[in-house]
DNA sequence: AGTTTTATTTTCGTTTATGTTCGTTTTACC
DNA sequence: GGTAAAACGAACATAAACGAAAATAAAACT
């Protein structure tokens, strides 16, 4: 179908709307000014972009940008995807740079999980196995890499395959690294979260992994959740944006799990 | 004599382009000028490269260059959706009125059963066990139905998931119906499959279910397939759009397979 | 050798993307 | 509610990119 309608506006081909779409992706919105400068071109440009991009169905136009088709999924998440988001993309960028081409990986429940499945689209020979349809769907993208789902009931909250499977498919593998989120970190170092199902799924995650990446923003410093996943001694690397509490970054120390920082730019 | 078929454009293969599409991956997109100088040959030799890429899909054309195809998935399989589409909704139709609300069904791999999955956006209280992540981004929309995955690796091609996972996790499970179909079927009603890993797998789902029913529009008599997954006499109910040829009915009546038509209206 | 096929370059008219300008609409602020 | 600033879209100009076709070069075959 590469014949344009008759009387339809021919839909310009520009190196820009992959990429367009995959920040609005990620971020959640763009802006003409932002897009502008990121490309090197004029704001008329890009509001031509904006609306070839409308007109197809893939954002939405308002004043100043253009965000995500409102369609989407459950508003709960969707906003709590919204909630640091630049963060989270930081924080993922750091971690994807420490998963090497080649190796394979499991990528847990979590919107942070989900910022590390987007930074990893340009990765290559990746096996990815996943309980998350999100992470799946994200993936799909990035034709180098095998996609492998845990079975499971589908969580509309979250698109997270939960139950006895998920845990049944996970003890057939052993991964190269473990990506997992938490709802919550204490003090003293331990990893926690709001549900119980879900800790024995991290669990066992751990325990089939030679290596444990943790994705966390600072929010969870000041949470709490009632069900222990596991402590940060047994993370190998742990990635967040701001740094830790004194205590914490000293416990880690002694633990040998490497901190890394996502600064701001 | 390597004859090339008449009308279609012989494509010209040359060393270039398992490496255009390596730097595609890579990078995300490639330019013409940078491909230029990249292999010391003319635009027009680029363009030309692109151009055929592009035609067959492997890449997107956009002014200056390409990209990688935004949908990623096999273009076969969105071609194949369409191709019988208004039987297909209809033969889905009839098949979604034959189950009750609060019962348990199996989707499996395939375009005639995601038709199946929309005609069941507004029942009420199903379990849904699907090897399809298409069935299950297309039942998320139905809040009245719980929704399983099986494990699996995903196939890009159709989105289906396979492999041993898969068979495994089918195991676990009693389904009400299992919904199927099939690549062809055989005059002596034999239905028949292109892949053999699926022939498995669709055993399978027939033994684990109380009741088969096959979707199948037309086109499939006239076809033939190398692996064979059962007979129809193992089905329940058969749903298609036209009337079986006259020693086919006659088996499935003796049979006691219900065979229904979804006329046009 | 000669001949046919295929791949590439060259040339040139056409199309497309982008920047610029300007009048209109929307938004934000008083 | 009125006003200023920002954002918008239409129209035009232009340079880059494009595709068709003819010319040339390089293989492949007889």
């Amino acid at each position: 179908m590469r014949q344009q309608q008759a009387g339809a506006k021919p839909i310009s081909q520009t190196f820009r709307h992959p990429d367009i779409l995959e920040i609005a992706r990620r971020e959640g919105k763009v802006t003409v000014d932002g897009l502008a400068e990121h490309f090197g071109v004029t704001h008329q440009t890009i509001r031509r972009d904006l609306t070839e991009l409308a007109d197809s169905g893939k954002l939405e136009r308002v004043h100043g940008g253009a965000v995500l088709p409102s369609g989407a999924s459950n508003i709960g998440y969707a906003e709590r995807r919204n909630l640091h988001e630049e963060a989270k993309i930081r924080i993922a960028r750091a971690c994807a740079e420490h998963i090497p081409d080649g190796c394979s990986v499991f990528l847990n429940i979590g919107t942070s999980t989900e910022a590390v499945a987007r930074a990893l689209l340009h990765h290559r020979d990746l096996m990815v196995v996943t309980n998350n349809m999100n992470v799946a769907n994200i993936l799909v993208d990035n034709p180098e890499c095998r996609i492998v789902l845990t079975g499971g009931a589908l969580r509309r909250m979250d698109g997270g395959l939960v139950g006895n499977l998920t845990i049944e498919t996970i003890r057939q593998f052993k991964f190269d690294i473990a990506v997992i989120g938490c709802s919550a970190m204490d003090a003293d170092g331990d990893l926690l979260d709001f549900d119980i199902e879900e800790v024995g799924v991290s669990q066992c995650i751990i325990a089939q992994s030679r290596k444990t990446f943790l994705v966390t923003d600072h929010s969870k410093f000041k949470r709490s959740a009632p069900a222990r996943i596991a402590s940060a001694r047994e993370v190998d690397m742990f990635f967040t944006d701001l740094p830790l509490p004194a205590g914490l970054a000293e416990k880690c120390d002694s633990w040998g799990t490497e901190v890394h920082f996502a600064p701001e730019e």
